[in-house]
DNA sequence: CCGCGAGTGTCGAGTTCTCGACAGTGAAAA
DNA sequence: TTTTCACTGTCGAGAACTCGACACTCGCGG
């Protein structure tokens, strides 16, 4: 178990959905929810990340917010039935413990700790998508392949993601070329190493450096909404920890 | 009365915190809050639009997301004490109804109406940032000023909008003299008329021709999860409604 | 009345990114 | 081994937008 929301749930309350969570193990790519499908199973993700992305009316898609292990994939099915507003589709092999929407609700009532943990995760993801809604405005595509790539580099093992530029084209929304280009540049400068279809990163530090403030600021808003200091588990008001 | 979350509310819900509502007249240009800031009230308004800007590390403000008389401004802290995550400014002249966070947060557990209302929201307003990641990433600075001049327009009574090329252009997070441009190309075409610091609308239906299909997207977001046929009045669960 | 200042018009060089096209190449399948 | 196809490299014209600069003008205040 190494979702951190899960982790972070008092035991006496992941007991009362524990035994309806299923492990299961997903293939890159695979399609979780299509804008408007009834969300039925709401993913925790152990490592890897899911890309939910806004599908437009010719079909393109491009992605909005992703779900790592510091989060959960259709966690306001958690409340009420809803239905998905992305595509949720899935970016690195993908250990989650999944559970039906339906059983969690059941839980919902006597949970405290979880309905706050579902608001505080509520609020960082909207943080995260106004965050992208700047970026994405204001930030160079460098900036932003940069961050994509430190973004996934958090939530996987390895130093190697594999990723073709036509599809991180697609997910930043821009021409396959321009992927191309700047990943040359990048390669020129010593601080990633690819070839079909995969990804190396070699010096990190660089592509921080290189990065625009967006991969910080979000990182550091879940860390804050969601971290050990947030008072999620201490019952609500009290801020007693040194800060921020 | 005329905010659509406070008309949706049970009579008997509003009565347990009407008392604590003032009404209030707000100025352009008036800043209620800035990233960081702890969210000591709660704005409904009835006419009138809040901007929500990201702010980048540089002094840089985009538009994420907006508000107006079809939800409110803070609201994720009636659940709970929030900080806000963008700068909420005054757009255009607003009336709305004001109460104090912790005063809603008292009539909060006895209120499951609100409490549906205030999650669809939360999803309504995620939905809006999403499409405007999107939105920014793939649409024309003409297509955004159309949807931007639309989105106003629904929220005002009148057909003039009061707002500088300078003020515009910071929203769309792009140079005053890209905003010119587009604003003289559309006053040739008969769609809008401009003089120092004002915008007629004179031709609606062309605006929503150029405009991107975001502004229907998010129009018919809130619509689906807000609008009397959600079922946020009659419970939660069942949808009895005939859809779409 | 004048002066001031915010808001607008315009210009032009430069950069970034688009968009279509086609060639090259590596890896897996036949 | 050969074939095949997805993935990458590259080119070039053109569009969109940036960025700095400066002139103009409207409306307000002195």
């Amino acid at each position: 178990m190494q979702n951190s929301l899960l982790e972070a749930l008092p035991p006496a309350e992941l007991a009362r959905f524990a035994h309806h969570l299923v492990q299961v193990e997903l293939e890159r790519g695979r399609l979780l929810y299509d804008p408007g499908d009834q969300i039925d199973h709401i993913y925790f993700p152990h490592d890897g990340v899911i890309s939910l992305m806004t599908l437009m009316e010719n079909g393109q898609a491009i992605e909005s917010t992703t779900i790592g292990p510091e989060g959960a994939l259709g966690l306001m099915a958690a409340v009420a039935p809803r239905q998905s507003l992305s595509r949720a589709i899935v970016q690195t092999p993908l250990r989650a413990a999944r559970i039906s929407a339906e059983r969690l609700r059941e839980a919902w009532d006597d949970c405290p700790s979880l309905r706050d943990l579902v608001d505080r995760h509520t609020e960082a993801l909207y943080g995260h998508a106004i965050q992208s809604v700047a970026c994405n405005a204001l930030h160079s595509v460098e900036a932003r392949f940069c961050r994509w790539l430190l973004t996934c580099h958090d939530r996987i093992s390895t130093d190697t993601v594999a990723l073709t530029q036509e599809f991180l084209a697609d997910m930043l929304g821009v021409q396959r070329t321009t992927v191309t280009a700047v990943a040359r540049s990048l390669q020129a400068k010593g601080m990633i190493r690819y070839r079909r279809g995969v990804v190396d990163i070699i010096d990190r530090p660089a592509l921080e450096a290189l990065a625009c403030e967006c991969y910080g600021v979000i990182r550091d808003t879940y860390r804050r909404l969601l971290g050990p200091a947030s008072g999620s588990l201490n019952g609500g008001r009290g801020d007693r920890a040194q800060g921020g």
